[in-house]
DNA sequence: TTCATAATAGAGCGATCTATCCATTCATAG
DNA sequence: CTATGAATGGATAGATCGCTCTATTATGAA
């Protein structure tokens, strides 16, 4: 009976800051989803709601990071791996009511100017997603470079198209931007860019830093 | 002396929604950022908060529309107007101590599942964005189908990566992203795909109804 | 059994929240 | 000038916030 408490105490708090964000949940209200103890959760979690915060983002980083494996394993190449991602994703927004989507997306832009602790755990958490996706893709044939900008870039659309997908309560931004994803994922992996356009980003680039810096 | 406190109430909110969110921003905060007087607030937003930042969601609206003008009138194509605009952001983004990216962002999270009324204000923003950059899109050579599409798909990708950007305090998933997007947008109006992929998506299109209907 | 510790249960603190209310001041129209 | 309504300046209500504190109960080792 006792560390179950922990344990639901901690699934409740990850459904309502999914859901409602971070400040806009009340530890009584938490305690209340979890039928826990009020005085449990301090007991649990001395660091108060910072702390809580803090582990339900690690722990939804570990559990989306074995549903990239889960949903990866199975498919037959990349662009197909993508595009179950956000069909699967898309599913599950539209079967809670349009209320599950990134557990970490709220609490990352809550955070992020306001609260550096936690700003620190979502960004690990973002970052450790990128780097299960751009293994995958180094090893469908992509060079480093290219896999870490492209798994940041899908990561960031799905991130997109969640928001907008809940703003309009439909799941077509996401299936949507699962095939632009999908598609630019097999031409990343089919075709390699010839050298004379990468020479040009590369300039492109420094061009870039003259200017600024 | 009248209407000018109402502006000043307005953008002291816009400002502090846009960093904190909706439920971390309070009324004492406002008044005392807009330095005017508490009784005011309620004066000239009889509806409350949450008038106030359905006005602060329009507004951000109407002045992210006139940007989306401003940055890609002077460009020589599409893509060079998703560059300059991705790369403008992260300017903004940097320039802010990483606290200024979408004004309505955090709101647009924070509200989808918990106040119906800004959920519906921000929908209406994001469907006013995509339609300003579909527009462009069609008249630079995409169908409408295809221009709605990628809009949406840009404008997710840059919220995305605002979200990753502030989480890393670093602006490289911006510009990154950008590319992608720049890229696809030249490939969208420059190369009008063959009939015989357009007709595998519909059928693929199809399969997919057919499976969830 | 005995004893220490883990866990539960909740009262209550000071602060803060949104919102209401009212007295006062100001600008302006007649 | 007076009269009127807009705007200001705050006190305050009533609820809730995160959190602390103490008391009690349950658990397991010696």
């Amino acid at each position: 009976m006792a560390a179950e408490t922990r344990t639901r105490i901690l699934a409740a708090s990850e459904v309502l800051f999914r859901r409602q964000g971070y400040a806009a949940v009340g530890m009584k209200q938490i305690v209340s989803k979890a039928n826990a103890p009020f005085g449990s959760i301090y007991h649990f979690f001395p660091g108060g709601k910072q702390q809580l915060c803090a582990e339900v983002v690690f722990a939804a980083g570990r559990v989306y990071g074995e549903l990239i494996t889960t949903i990866f394993d199975p498919a037959d190449d990349m662009p197909t791996g993508f595009r179950n991602f956000f069909s699967g994703a898309a599913m599950v927004l539209e079967a809670s009511g349009y209320q599950d989507a990134c557990p970490i997306a709220v609490i990352a832009l809550e955070a992020a100017s306001t609260n550096e602790p936690i700003r620190q755990a979502t960004h690990q958490v973002f970052n450790s997603w990128v780097d299960l996706l751009s293994k995958r893709l180094v090893q469908a044939g992509a060079t480093q470079t290219q896999a870490t900008d492209f798994a940041q870039f899908a990561l960031a659309t799905l991130e997109g198209a969640f928001m907008l997908a809940r703003a309009a309560r439909s799941t077509q931004p996401i299936r949507s931007c699962g095939e632009f994803v999908a598609d630019a994922a097999g031409r990343l992996l089919s075709l390699p860019v010839p050298d004379i356009v990468d020479a040009d980003r590369i300039d492109a680039a420094h061009s870039h830093k003259e200017k600024s810096g």
